[in-house]
DNA sequence: CAGGTTTTTAGAATTTTTCTAAAAACCTGT
DNA sequence: ACAGGTTTTTAGAAAAATTCTAAAAACCTG
């Protein structure tokens, strides 16, 4: 019977907590709420360098970040981040999903054994004498994917 | 039975106008059991053009035509197929795998509003100034895809 | 054809992702 | 601060694609 359990964080957005505020505006600028779950979810995405997670993964950093949030949220939120232009959605793996917070034009090195994925900046590839594309159809990205696999 | 294709029902291996001749040929050379699962697969896959399909498809086509095979077998075949050489597996659609039966050097279309995939010609798309690859690794493929969603 | 190995199979299980509809959070006007 | 209306979140169920299981069937060799 210790005292009061009741770690209730009554948290209004403050803006003076500063670490909120990058995110908050992110959000702001593409019509999001800023709910408590996006905000947190965006701090995990967005304030470290360029990075690659599944769902899944996502949701384990939060849970592990002491951030209540259920796996549907963490689908939703990554899904309407890539429709709102903060995240890219790639897929190198059958049946599972990456999001690269990277927005910059580059591709990818896909290291089959792990599963990891490595950007490869813009200018390093080259990709030209393209087909022309078929009649009705514009060209709504170009992925370049590097598979790779372990040498012996 | 006519008298000229009186050796259609034995195992020789006669290259001649029996219709499964050329696959069973073609499994016999990179050593997997021509069972009749994986002759009338390969039969669906190879006798026509270049094609592009999921397990599903390919079940759905043998199923249609009277091919007793269970997706499971369907599921190992195009995997066994795959390793030995005969098949792509290319993946553009989460959850969804491809397998393509154009061994050639070429890359691919992807229609994201119809799920559709077309070749283009290795020597329509020119990729260049590649990166190093990371020390251990070696490359195993280039997959370049042009993703197209419909214009208006 | 027997015996041993490989394949196939149906169905269950797994995995990733989406759906549902009810509760909670959020925002606006007061 | 609060009611009222809207949007989000949620847990759990559902869906979809794929893999697993272990038992039966097919296959190959001698």
């Amino acid at each position: 019977m210790s005292v009061t359990k009741m770690t209730a964080m009554t948290n209004e957005t403050t803006t003076s907590d500063r670490p909120y505020a990058q995110v908050l505006e992110r959000l702001k600028a593409v019509g999001l709420r800023p709910t408590r779950q996006r905000l947190a979810l965006a701090r995990l995405l967005f304030d470290s360098a360029d990075r690659h997670v599944t769902a899944e993964q996502l949701h384990g950093e939060a849970v592990n970040a002491r951030i209540r949030v259920s796996l549907a949220t963490v689908y939703n939120t990554l899904h309407q981040f890539t429709k709102a232009g903060l995240l890219h959605e790639i897929v190198v793996d059958a049946g599972r999903s990456y999001f690269d917070t990277n927005m910059a034009d580059h591709h990818h090195f896909f290291f089959e054994d792990s599963g990891d994925l490595r950007d490869i900046p813009g200018a390093e590839v080259n990709v030209n004498q393209l087909p022309p594309v078929p009649e009705g159809a514009e060209v709504s990205r170009v992925d370049v994917i590097v598979r790779l696999r372990n040498k012996n």
